[in-house]
DNA sequence: CCGCGCGAGGTTATCGCTAACAGCGCTGTT
DNA sequence: AACAGCGCTGTTAGCGATAACCTCGCGCGG
């Protein structure tokens, strides 16, 4: 009878829209909205309908403020076209929806100052937990997140020291893992291609340990290639072609990730060379992609989903609490041999 | 002196903690953070020391609340793992970057009552805009969109009337150019592979579309198969293999997107199968995952990143009036002939 | 020498909602 | 009979920031 009470003119509705035209006081209608506290049929169908009619929406703004709680988890990733984070993020939604939380995402393009800005701008929506990919932060992030008060959940990557929490699995193991598998299977010569690694912590880390393996064995890796930008698959036909030319002697390429793996692998397939058997290959990450190739590649599974769903898991359990309780989960990738890593005799 | 003067014991900082450290009121403390209105340089300087030795990281739901201005836009898309939306979401983040404007991601994966579950979420933020992927909504999140007095971008498609502004390419017009294209290289049994596809509605305006163009030239689809779920490629493989057992005489295949073709594709080639000769291929989207095929398929650039940059840019043009002003670009998307869509007297 | 304008900073009143408590009518207990 | 307890609902006081106004002191022209 007062204002808008058929179309909304233009102000947008409030607790106190719905409180009118239910004829109950504001803190009823809170009530019924959030389904808490004791409230009576009666007035509850009223409030319902009216703000159904009404088209209300609450604004979680003002009862954000109100509460002192956010029911936002800020998820810092450096990239969406990789692949791998839509899946760590499949893995956290399947968690979350479960739960009142809701993450958001912030997304770094792999630059250490522009994950400081987007967590300063997550933090600065007072969000109930952060799940931040890595474990390589400037120092005023850690210093942000230490003080932040809230649960953190470090992802990916279990080599190093987590600010609270972490989930992930240990990088160096996986690139010692493979190093062993090939060499146990007879390869000598052995190459390895991968991003410019300056940024991907991750990447290098593997590296590390397949260096540090091969050396245990007395080998080295014999050439090696990295790239930077562009589609994957296409640098991975170039750098295979532009490694096997150098260096013909090779009989085992290692990619840093599947993607270039699989662009070398069809590299190799297009142009007669006999896969294992002249050359194995390896690559990282465990993509459903790979299922389609010609042949299947040789990879671990980087557990993406199962770390998504364990970080969403620790945060869900501290929400609301100043820490995720300092839990270490390292998962252990599992090594697919898929057909491009096998004894060459066997062909 | 009074409180947490050093370390934050455990309430969070407020503006009045940076007051009382610099000497000031909140009000200037607010003016320098924000830099907006006059502040001598002596208390700006104190400010700014302050909040740096104390960590204040603003509280943006409290700002958010008094200004009644909200720097977020809602991006309401049906999935992470498709690789389009990535490419939406990488446009719409070049411009915003530009911007105070910050996206905040929704997930429906396709299901029309989660998008309305969503977009009530996201409203219930009170974002500055909305862009949400799409002309078919259910009836209440059209009244949602509708009486949100916010700027909204439908995008991806154009086929349909927006509820405000639109920003897409016309998959109808996509379908049949393809249709047309393909006829006039002189195929005529045409074999169509797609999604099951009762929810997604650009790949069923795709299909009518080229139903459509086939029939003008009096064809029609001669045979088809439909996949739910699963890797893409791999389902490409089993769906090409399939339709070809089933139906020999086809001498062209579309597929309702690139990774399928894609798969279908590779399938072709192994089983030594003469694309273009024998069956001639085309896909959907411009996927530059195609640069790394053994052949380049056929396809069309569904524009996703301009989609995105675009549908940005009128957010951003609009943001804190309570519509978009009704505009609706409509991109072309490129057809890309590639190598696998082409007279076959050409080999 | 008065008053005006202006820059610089403080005061006050919300923003829309919720926590915490108070109040009501009634029942059951001792 | 007095009172604690319960179910339900209203009242009050913020949450942490900002908009809008207001004050103060100063320089300057008339």
């Amino acid at each position: 009878m007062t204002q808008n009470s058929t179309a909304n003119v233009n102000r947008p509705l409030t607790l106190r829209d719905v409180s009118e035209a239910s004829g109950v006081s504001e803190m009823t209608v809170s009530r019924v909205l959030r389904n808490r506290g004791d409230v009576s049929d009666a007035p509850r169908e009223k409030v319902l309908q009216a703000a159904k009619t009404l088209g209300y929406v609450p604004n979680k703004i003002a009862g954000a403020l109100a509460s002192q709680r956010v029911n936002l988890v800020a998820v810092i990733i450096p990239s969406l076209g990789n692949l791998v984070f839509p899946e760590v993020m499949t893995g956290i939604n399947e968690v979350l929806d479960e739960s009142p939380l809701q993450p958001v995402v912030g997304v770094t393009n792999y630059e250490p100052e522009r994950e400081e800005k987007v967590l300063y701008e997550m933090l600065s929506w007072r969000p109930s937990g952060i799940i931040i990919a890595g474990l390589e932060h400037t120092d005023a992030s850690r210093a942000m997140l230490r003080n932040a008060g809230i649960p953190v959940v470090e992802i990916m990557d279990s080599d190093g020291d987590p600010i609270d929490s972490l989930v992930g699995i240990s990088h160096r193991r996986a690139g010692r893992q493979i190093a062993k598998a090939i060499v146990d299977t007879g390869y000598r010569k052995i190459g390895f291609l991968g991003t410019k690694m300056p940024l991907d912590h991750r990447a290098r880390k593997r590296f590390e340990g397949f260096t540090e393996a091969l050396a245990k064995e007395g080998l080295e890796v014999a050439d090696q290639e990295f790239y930077d930008g562009g589609s994957a698959l296409v640098k991975g036909r170039e750098m295979t072609k532009a490694i096997l030319d150098r260096s013909p002697e090779l009989d085992f390429l290692y990619y840093s990730n599947d993607m270039i793996g699989a662009g070398g692998l069809l590299w190799c397939l297009e142009n007669g060379i006999d896969v294992p058997g002249r050359v194995g290959l390896a690559g990282f990450n465990g993509l459903r992609l790979l299922d389609g190739l010609p042949r299947k590649l040789a990879t671990m599974d980087a557990c993406r989903a199962e770390i998504g769903r364990e970080a969403a898991r620790l945060i869900a359990a501290h929400a609301g609490e100043d820490s995720s309780g300092g839990a270490e989960v390292v998962l252990k990738p599992k090594l697919e041999l898929g057909e491009t890593l096998k004894r060459r005799v066997a062909r």
